[in-house]
DNA sequence: CCGCCGTCTGGCAGCGCTGTCCAAATTCCG
DNA sequence: CGGAATTTGGACAGCGCTGCCAGACGGCGG
């Protein structure tokens, strides 16, 4: 914590007033070619940085945003955080990370005192904070910029990016009726994941749109976790006749799933084909390598800073593209 | 960006000077039970949270800490986040999530840079950071407070969280030979990483104890990644006779190397054992569930940020648990 | 030739706190 | 009951910047 330099010594040894070393820094007009390269020179050999606290304090802007989430999955975190961190850093902002109890009672002044606390110029949520209200509407009245990455309630409401899930749980249905499957089970999410119903509707509508009838039965309710995939399919495993393909609303319960299979001796996918959804890392190493949907989640993050922050966008929701992956959990119907 | 509460309006309404609320705020002797109380009350219900940039400001210190990474694995980076996180957020400190390119040419004048801008009172490095020692002298030169997570060398240096990764490895080892096996290869993770030498010294180190001499056909490089652990299981399936047990330096490898022996057609555990190494999500998501050693990923974080924070422990380096977590991968020897 | 505007630069207040110093109120002794 | 020690709370400067305003200078049109 030795002696940083400041703006002040900076100015001193360019030979300016520390104002006009300001106005290099925060590249305003009205400064001379000559003395910003001068000033520029002193900057980089002093490795000078001006001070967050001090800029945040004086100004009217923090270039700081938080990112905050509620989500127990490494892998989707970890690519949500590096997407916006990016886009962020390319913009000059800092981005803090902020895990949040979204079922704390304090949850929404907790937000707020963030913001107050660290002068936030914005918000970007990811679900499952992007599907609560309250927070929404404090949001909303306090007039602090935010964007939702992949809301489900809502979705024309202020900035968010997402992607069609139903359009992809229709793909992948599809791409299972294809190869002939027509007893596909359905395995859904927690009900607080709005897109764990958009998948459930696309699924549903697929197989309508192709003169299926949707059977209740072959949906099973899960949580999105390893276990409760596993559980879902023993409970199908006991249906007569047994589901030939499982489609399961996200990778880990599609994992999930494939070791109850394996666990009963079923083949993947020569007697069971199984489906998931996210392209997680999980996807590539499971065995066989999951038939699943590559959700831009990286992107999404991306495109949600830069929506906020640098505000080029036409729309004030964008849409990104999902890709089916298809791999080798997923095979012809097995004829019997 | 509305008006938020200051620290004045605070002391008007409580009836006392804001020099006063200051104290409270900060748990200063010498403010009487009453006044402390009746300033509580009036912060409580304008739900006031002081000014973050004013503190870092105005006092010595900023109550910001970052956790700098660079590494590739979402499972090890959120539980990294997650512990120290935890510990900060206890001792009322912010934790600032950097991503750092250790690699890049500029990268310890970067990292000095944001100690500059953020005032942080302390950094805590994770692996590969906690091996450059460009950056550990910059770091002591500024007599910055730091720790390192898990360092590989020069571990009596300086605060550290560690596990035993030579003991590990030889428990792994010594439970492979247990079940009988006695050609058992090692999959080595990037020389980068200092901690897949440690594992490598391991595994030689029991096999010797047991009398079986070390042969180097039978380890393999790799560098942590799925991909790479299917190659080395290739290889390996090449060698005469076949090893009857992988011990791969992580479980990214071992997952690749138990997909590698699905694809061939080779059955685990019964014909091939697997090992991993770190216990992590990918361990119960494949199948079998792997054989592995749990790390205490988490519990060392937060032990880095409550040692450089807190300062209560008596030893500048701790060192932290692990677990054989013997699950599936692992079966006695073939015989033949 | 004057006035006016545009470009560049500097001066100064003040953002919301903490640190330091000092004054007043209270307590505790002999 | 007086004086010192202690507790309590206020005044004030200043952390390192940005916002606003004013001043110096030069070019241009009338």
């Amino acid at each position: 914590m030795a002696g940083r330099p400041t703006i002040k010594e900076v100015s001193k040894i360019a030979g300016v007033s520390f104002k006009t070393v300001s106005r290099v820094l925060n590249n305003e007009k009205h400064v001379s070619e000559e003395t910003r390269r001068r000033v520029e020179e002193v900057v980089a050999q002093l490795n000078f940085r001006p001070s967050h606290a001090a800029r945040t304090l004086a100004g009217r802007r923090s270039f700081q945003v938080a990112l905050l989430y509620d989500n127990p999955s490494p892998y989707y975190v970890f690519h949500i955080q590096s997407g916006a961190m990016e886009r962020c850093h390319e913009l000059g902002y800092r981005l803090l990370m902020q895990p949040i109890d979204s079922n704390a009672p304090d949850m929404v002044p907790d937000v707020l005192a963030l913001v107050d606390e660290a002068h936030l110029d914005g918000v970007i949520l990811s679900p499952p904070l992007t599907e609560m209200p309250e927070l929404i509407e404090a949001l909303d009245k306090r007039k602090l910029p935010y964007v939702r990455i992949a809301p489900g309630l809502r979705k024309d409401h202020g900035l968010a990016t997402t992607m069609d899930d139903v359009a992809a749980a229709r793909e992948i249905t599809r791409h299972l009726l294809q190869l002939g499957h027509r007893q596909i089970a359905f395995v859904r999410g927690p009900e607080s994941h709005v897109s764990s119903a958009d998948r459930l509707a696309g699924y549903r509508q697929e197989l309508e749109a192709h003169g299926i009838a949707f059977d209740p039965a072959l949906v099973i309710a899960g949580d999105y976790s390893f276990a409760s995939g596993g559980a879902a399919a023993r409970a199908l495993f006991g249906h007569s006749p047994r589901p030939t393909a499982i489609f399961a609303g996200n990778d880990d319960m599609a994992a999930g799933a494939l070791a109850a299979a394996h666990e009963a001796d079923i083949a993947v996918p020569d007697a069971l084909s199984i489906a998931g959804f996210d392209d997680s890392d999980l996807a590539r190493a499971v065995w066989p390598p999951l038939t699943t949907i590559r959700q831009p989640v990286r992107e999404l993050a991306y495109a949600a800073a830069d929506l906020m922050l640098a505000g080029t966008a036409v729309t004030p929701q964008v849409m990104l593209e999902h890709e089916l992956m298809v791999r080798a959990t997923t095979g012809p119907v097995p004829k019997d």
